[in-house]
DNA sequence: TCTGGGGTCCTGCTTCCA
DNA sequence: TCTGTGGAAGCAGGACCC
């Protein structure tokens, strides 16, 4: 704990759904939903005015259909949500050495190591001034929470959302933290609430009064005893820069569930080799193997071997994988297989599994690599069994053409896709930036003069901030838009 | 109604070994 | 040689987070 509100977190406001509504000025104002679009899809973010019909994250992207059907429904673009990620990361990167990334739209900063902020006003200008530099640069909006500590500092974030800033002064948390809900603090989801609950509490004063033997006795040694820090107002954990990854893994839900065992299995090879390559992009190898499987009813279990060294081998990784899924009953229907790999090693090690791999590899016909010799089954793969020819054909355009992606016509520009069937592909021609909306047009799924396109930046001509926060830029005609001003 | 994907951490149990 | 013990490692599942 400290004694200056010198811990920052920002929170970027429905980052997904913000990002894709400034690349496609057609949608701002209106509910955005973005997520996975296919039968079994949850929601990733919704846009403000998509929650204002009940739409949330994590929910059945069947029930964000019924609760907002006019919204708009997009894929996430991973691609435009990393460059945008990349640009606030590194305005973050300015203020201190010790920036410790949530995720994408998520971090904190620990303002008074980089010498940024040391008191109440200075970190408070300082948050005001992120806030502006966040907006100029990527055209988005951050919500930014002070405090003396990491749990108090994402509790001010959540509290200035949307579009905020908000200061927990140090000595005042025990006290604002008093009568919020246990769900309030981080580690406490639905079933460590519904156990408090059964014990009589539902606040956070409930807990620091309970006493931590109390939480210790209903959660277990480290929940109970970290809890019952937290609920007291006590959080120094330390903002940790460098983080190394503890395991790689891939899944995939399947739109409809595997019955066939052979099927089952060349899934199972197929993701072993995806993880592997995600494995090797990261320059890591692997000792041991887990499988995961998801059944029909839900339940899920989890099948791990551990091998004699570490491995980025894809066929010892699958030999691993198959050799688990021999233990698993699959009767009844599979709907989500998945491999990783921890106990990660920066080397590999020879072993007589990769030997004899190798030597079996040797004597086998040339197989295809990373590469599968077919659009793989499953999310993205081929038309799902017992589809008929224009179901097919409909799946494929979805496929070639993703609502919400970029696209390039030879005469028309740029545009982004926003939807497509029957043998049709309709496309929104207008940049970020634009004033009104673009026009639509309706293609043939072939049309040559239509290309899959990278996305744009959302702030075409962003100020220099090269010199910030030592000095600040120069406001550009333009810049700084409306909604960048703090909220008191 | 019907529940993603990629992670982390913790707990309880079993086995192995010194 | 037998027995007890404690730690480490492996494994499975659960909870949580974004």
């Amino acid at each position: 704990m400290r004694a200056a509100p010198t811990i920052l977190h920002l929170d970027m406001d429905a980052f997904y759904a913000s990002a894709e509504q400034a690349a496609k000025p057609s949608l701002r104002g209106k509910p955005v939903v973005v997520g996975g679009l296919g039968t079994r899809g949850v929601v990733a973010t919704a846009s403000y005015e998509a929650r204002r019909f009940g739409v949330h994250s994590a929910m059945p992207m069947a029930q964000a259909r019924r609760l907002a059907p006019n919204a708009a429904y997009l894929v996430p673009r991973f691609t435009l949500y990393r460059a945008v990620s990349d640009q606030v990361m590194e305005l973050l990167g300015r203020l201190s050495p010790l920036v410790e990334p949530l995720s994408l739209d998520e971090a904190f900063v620990d303002l008074e190591a980089g010498g940024t902020a040391d008191d109440t006003a200075s970190a408070l200008e300082i948050g005001r001034e992120l806030r502006e530099a966040i907006q100029a640069v990527t055209g988005l909006s951050g919500s930014v929470g002070l405090a003396g500590s990491k749990m108090l500092a994402k509790i001010a974030s959540e509290e200035a959302k949307p579009d905020g800033i908000r200061l927990i002064e140090p000595g005042t948390e025990r006290a604002h933290l008093a009568p919020m809900p246990v769900r309030t603090l981080p580690g406490v989801g639905p079933a460590t609430a519904d156990h408090l609950r059964r014990a009589g509490m539902t606040t956070v004063n409930d807990l620091a009064e309970a006493g931590e033997a109390e939480l210790i006795r209903l959660l277990g040694k480290a929940h109970g005893a970290a809890l019952h820090r937290m609920a007291s107002g006590f959080d120094d954990r330390p903002v940790v820069a460098e983080r190394d990854a503890k395991s790689v893994s891939v899944e995939d839900t399947f739109e409809v569930d595997l019955h066939d065992r052979v099927r089952v299995r060349t899934e199972v090879e197929r993701l072993a080799d995806r993880c592997v390559q995600r494995l090797r992009g990261a320059g890591r190898s692997g000792r041991t193997v887990v499988l995961k499987v998801r059944r029909y009813d839900f339940s899920t279990l989890t099948r791990s071997e551990t091998l004699r060294g570490p491995t980025d081998d894809p066929a010892v990784v699958r030999e691993a994988a198959a050799r688990l899924l021999e233990a698993v009953d699959t009767t009844g229907g599979v709907r989500l297989l998945g491999v990783g790999v921890t106990g990660l090693a920066d080397y590999t090690q020879e072993d007589l599994f990769a030997q004899a791999a190798g030597e079996r590899a040797a004597a086998a016909p040339p197989e295809d690599g990373d590469v599968p010799p077919e659009d793989p089954g499953g999310r993205a793969g081929p038309a799902e069994p017992g589809a008929g020819p224009e179901e097919a054909a409909e799946q494929l355009a979805a496929r070639r053409w993703p609502a919400g992606h970029d696209v390039h016509h030879e005469i028309h520009g740029h545009g982004w896709v926003q939807g497509s069937g029957v043998g049709r592909v309709t496309v929104r021609f207008e940049e970020p930036g634009a004033r009104a909306p673009g026009r639509v047009r309706t293609f043939r799924v072939d049309d040559p003069a239509l290309r899959a396109a990278n996305p744009l930046p959302l702030v075409p001509d962003p100020p220099d901030y090269s010199s910030w926060p030592a000095s600040r830029p120069k406001s550009r005609s333009g810049a700084g838009a409306p909604g960048a001003a703090s909220r008191p």
